[in-house]
Order: structure tokens, then sequence, then C-alpha cells
DNA sequence: TTGTAGGCGTTATCAG
DNA sequence: CTGATAACGCCTACAA
């Protein structure tokens, strides 16, 4: 019956309720706004509808209203277990207000971030929520994101000139060096992930911070970059324990990290914390359960992915309050970290 | 300059250039076909297009082509950390053949299914890529799939009328128990997921094929129902090793469950594997970083995403080979898994 | 080689 | 309360 090749569509609808097309859109849209229908016509468009198994086609519904109900979630690598629940909160948050979130997987990589940008603008989504580096070498975007009132909140970055959410990573780091200091420890030694991740960075510059506050400063920071793997934190806590005097304690910028922290003293024949203490960052759902429990920083990641979304919606909604958003991170004291030996 | 509302469209590169759409349309296609378009329009086009950050939009060209572009992918939980990589495997499959990706989390409720099910069919994209349980109770709507052409796959579901890709859950997880068995143990336990999901059911088949075989099937058959988390499988850990005499072996439904149960032991005074070994499923990224290592069966979860994508690509061809694809699994023997003391 | 015009599936405006 | 009809931004015959 439907007549427009194999796909039913509003006049296959109207035709079979025996209305006009522009009756059909008003029981659709009936249902949100307040447009006046009979009851006796709606019934019978409704029954069509059932008995066609018909679904609105929102492209031409975007097309005509120039509004995608699309966001675009651009991320290193979901594979990593720090963004599963950022993307988790975007999304929760997006689709309870009628959004839907196309993913995007970069690696850092600025051909891919600049392929995947220019994919959002063509299909035109509404607006777009980036976490993660890799954007220094990428060709700024922003006019055509302008072009096409595209909206932009990053979370975690620090150099953009759009509305971001973001944690203190500078502050974070420095309380949880400082409570290694607390402990007692005096050679402390910090392992990075890469050192372009302005993160990272700040994660450094924080525990310098406290070392200098200390006293520390040069008697003993030690710091080592890499990336955000096991393996990454596995080698270098190899390598560092070999040294002597070994540091009695590692500040490991990511959970992942100190959990190739975990498997190489372990290797090594050190215990954790009696022979080192080791503190991660993330508070990723493992660090409940390694043995000993890590002690490591929480990061309101979800949260952070609901506020990007909130902040995205008011920024499309015209509303340009609230530019920098800081979300509070809490150091969780567990098993992991112990005065030295 | 651009006459609609803010945002530039191919009638102002038109204008610009001093062409009609129709040629800008061309120059436009001219990448991938071969349209006859003159060196000298196509650079005052080109310009024209440069200089007016113009993207064409995909929803007009969608609208026309009937085809989106779009996969739509479900999943029941990203943040369960056996879902990633399946992500990452659709992702770059789709995205290196042009296509981009919606994604939904259901945490298997029916309702949210139903919901993003309508979505997905709404905005018209081309295909669906389904992973993870959940669909028993959710009214069937392939009827109103095949209104629309939309293709789809499932990955790892075994009732489902549609192609789909999937490992033997039975064989492997007879594998794994046997291994454990070979190793001379008498007293294993098996700790599920949700007894209502068919891969918790067919690993538990295996774990019950296994025992019989070795002639154990009344006198230690131990199953346990619970969820894929963590704390399930501490929880059922800790229950287990009280009983006298316990298990001297466990064979967990997930590595999730695996960790709970490393947790667990470590809590309850026991060693792994001296006084009790472990065995997982999935061989997540920490398989190799716990201490000791965990012995667990691999799943080629990002091979199967890619697979997945590559049969609804030939389904949406007209190509309907390979209805089911059935990958490999691998036992990787590590150290949580060793004779009994 | 380039322009004109019709249509993809909706919604919105205006008459009736 | 309902029905024509003109857009939305683009592609594709068909003409020129």
């Amino acid at each position: 019956m439907p007549r427009t090749k194999g796909t039913v569509s509003i006049r296959d609808v109207a035709a079979a309720a025996g209305v006009s097309v522009a009756t059909v859109s008003r029981v659709l849209s009936a249902a949100s706004a307040d447009v006046p229908v009979r009851k006796e016509t709606r019934d019978k468009v409704e029954r069509a509808i059932e008995e066609l198994g018909y679904r609105p086609n929102d492209l031409a519904r975007a097309l005509l209203q120039h509004r995608t109900a699309a966001i675009g979630l651009v991320v290193p690598d979901i594979s990593n277990p720090y963004y599963p629940p950022l993307v988790r909160g975007v999304e929760d948050a997006a689709s309870s207000r009628g959004y839907r979130i196309v993913l995007c997987n970069t690696d850092r990589d600025p051909a891919k971030i600049s392929g995947y940008l220019d994919t959002l603008i063509k299909t035109r989504v509404d607006g777009i929520v980036v976490a993660g580096g890799g954007w220094a070498d990428v060709p700024d975007r922003t006019a055509v994101l302008g072009n096409y009132r595209t909206g932009l909140v990053a979370v975690g970055r620090h150099v953009t000139a759009h509305p971001s959410v973001r944690i203190d990573n500078v502050a974070a780091s420095r309380e949880a060096a400082g409570h290694l200091i607390g402990l007692g420890h005096r050679r402390i030694a910090f392992l990075g992930g890469p050192a372009s991740s302005t993160t990272v960075q700040d994660r450094a510059q924080g525990y310098r911070d406290a070392l200098k506050v200390a006293g520390l400063a040069e008697s003993g920071a030690v710091v080592r970059y890499g990336d955000f793997t096991e393996e990454s934190g596995y080698a270098a806590t190899r390598e560092i324990l070999d040294v002597s005097p070994p540091p009695t304690a590692l500040l490991c910028a990511n959970d992942r990290i100190a959990l190739g922290a975990y498997a190489a003293a372990a290797d090594a024949g050190r215990r954790v914390p009696v022979d080192v203490s080791i503190v991660g960052f993330d508070d990723t759902p493992i660090a409940r359960y390694v043995r000993p429990t890590l002690t490591t920083v929480s990061i309101p990641t979800y949260e952070m992915g609901g506020a990007a979304v909130r902040m995205l919606l008011a920024q499309l909604g015209g509303n340009t309050a609230s530019e920098i958003e800081t979300m509070p991170t809490r150091l969780v004291v567990r098993d992991s970290a112990a005065p030295p030996a």
C-alpha cells in the first residue's frame, strides 16, 4: 500500500486515514504542544499509524527546524577506563532531555579529530562535547562551528576559548602528594602520563608544589613521563625501584599506571605499602578491589559529563552563563599508602 | 553575506562563486564520482567554499538518498569493561567505511531499549548493532525495522531472528572447567552473573558438562548467580569459602566477578592459587596486571565488533550470506589457577 | 560544461 | 478544526 519505495511516510498515513498530511502532522505534534484536533480524527490517524507501523522521519523534521537533537561526543579512547563513566554521564543527561549522542574516538590523532569534527558539522549536530587532548595540532574550526550554530563545551581541558567543565588538577595532586608527605615519606616519585598532556603537567605541578612546601623540592623530585597505561606504570616502576635509595612512595597520574606499579612492585619483591606506598588518580572501580585497596583521587567523571551537557544546552539556548565550571575532587584514603618502614 | 538565517548553504556558495547550485553540487560530488567540471569553475567554487566555511548538510543529502551513513549501537552499559573494546571495534570498522555511530546504553531495561529503538528508526539509521541482553521483554519491532529498511545484527546473543556474531560459550566454559579439573580440582564452584542471561546459562552449562565428563556431576557442582560486578563476586566468594569443605577452585562468569573473588579470598586469608584457584572470563586488560595474574578466557570482542559491522553492511547491500558467525575463544593460562594444595 | 526544476518527508502559514 | 502549499538544503534528470 505505501507508495514510496518500501518506506512508509506521512502521506501513506494520510491516505490510509483519509485526511491530509497536515492533519497527520498535527496529531503527531499534539502530544507535546496543544494543537486542536477532533478526537474522532485523531483516532482515525492513530489507527493508521499503528497499522502501518509509521515512524516520522526525523531527518525531514530536523531539516525544517534546524535542530537535530544530536550531540557529538569526542573522546580519545573509550577503552581507557577513565572515559566510560564520563560517556554515561553525557548520555544519561542527553537522553533524558531528548538528545542522542554520536560517539567519536580520536586516539588523540589530529587527523581523526579533524575528520570527526567535519562529520559532526555536516550532520548538523546541535552541539559537541569534547574530552581529552590532542587538540593542539588541530586547525581551528571555531569559525565553521559558528557558521552552523554548533555549540561546544570542553571537559577537562585548559586551553580553549569555549566553556568547559574541569577539575583543579594542581590542587588535587598537591593534596595527594601532601598526604604522602604527611605520612612521613621523603623520597616520592611522580609517574606521569604523556608529557604533552595539560592534565599531566598540572598534576606534576601540584606534586612539585607539595614538595617545595615541605622543603623537599630538590632532594626528592623524581618525575617520569610515559602514557596512561599499565605497561607504562609497570616499566617506570621497575626502573625506579632499582635506583638506590629507591623512593618510598609513588604518586601515579592515573589508576592504570598505579596498577602497573602494583604489578612491578610485586614482581620486584616489594610489598605495598610496607616497602613502597602507591597513590593513584581517578578512583576507577578496580581501586576498591585490588589488594591492598588503592588510595586515589576521586574525580566526579559521571557528573562532569552531565554538567557538560547542561552547559551545552544552556549555550544553545543563548544562555552564556558559567563559562567554566570546576568540579570538586576528593582524596580517597585506602590501604596502599602508609608510613615508610 | 549568507542569506539564510545564520547558516551558510549551497546557495550562498553558488552566489559567491557566481554559478548555479547544481554546479556547486557537482564539484562536491566530483571528489568521489567523476562528474565533468571545468577546472576554472571548480577553483572558483572551491575558493568560495573555503572562504565561507561551507559544510554540506548531510541531513538534506540523506533525505534525498535514503541513506544516513549512521549505525545505531545498542549496549547494556558502556561502563562495564567488557563493552569498550566491542564499541571500539564497531566504531573503527564503521568510521573506516564512512559510517558514524550513535551510542545507546540500555541498562537492559526494556523500556529504554524500546525507546532507543524508536529513536534510531526515526532518525533513519542505516542499521543497528545490538549487544547484550534484556530483549526478551521488548515487544518485537522487527516489522517496523523492515518498513524502513533498517539492518540489524546481534552480537553475542542467541535468541534472535537476525544475523549474529557470537562465541561458543558452552565450549569455552567447558574448556576452562576442564583446565581446573585437569589440575586436579574436584570441588569447583561456578560464580555466574544474572541467571536470566543466556551467556551465563551457557557458561554454567559448559561447566556442568565438564564436571559430568569427569564424573563429578553431583558431588561437586555449585552454581551461584548474581550480577556481573566485583561486589557480586566478592559476596559470593565470602559465602562460599565458609562452607566446609570449601571449593578449591572458582570458575567466574567474567573478570569482574573474578576480581571480586580475589579481594574476598584475600580478606578471608586465603591465598590464590595456593588455597583457591580462580579462573575468569573476558581477558580484560587488568587480567595481566593483578597478582597473581588471572587465568581467563579471552574473547575477541574488538574483532566481534568489526565482524558485526561487516555483516551489517553486507546485509544492507542485499547480501544475506553468513547468518551466524562464530568467533574463536582462547583460554589464557596465567598464574591464578594451580593444582590444589 | 552548466543551468532549471522537481522532489526527498516534514512542519508552518494561511485560508476555508 | 482541517486542507493546500511553500519552504528546509540538497541531488539529479533533463535542457540548453
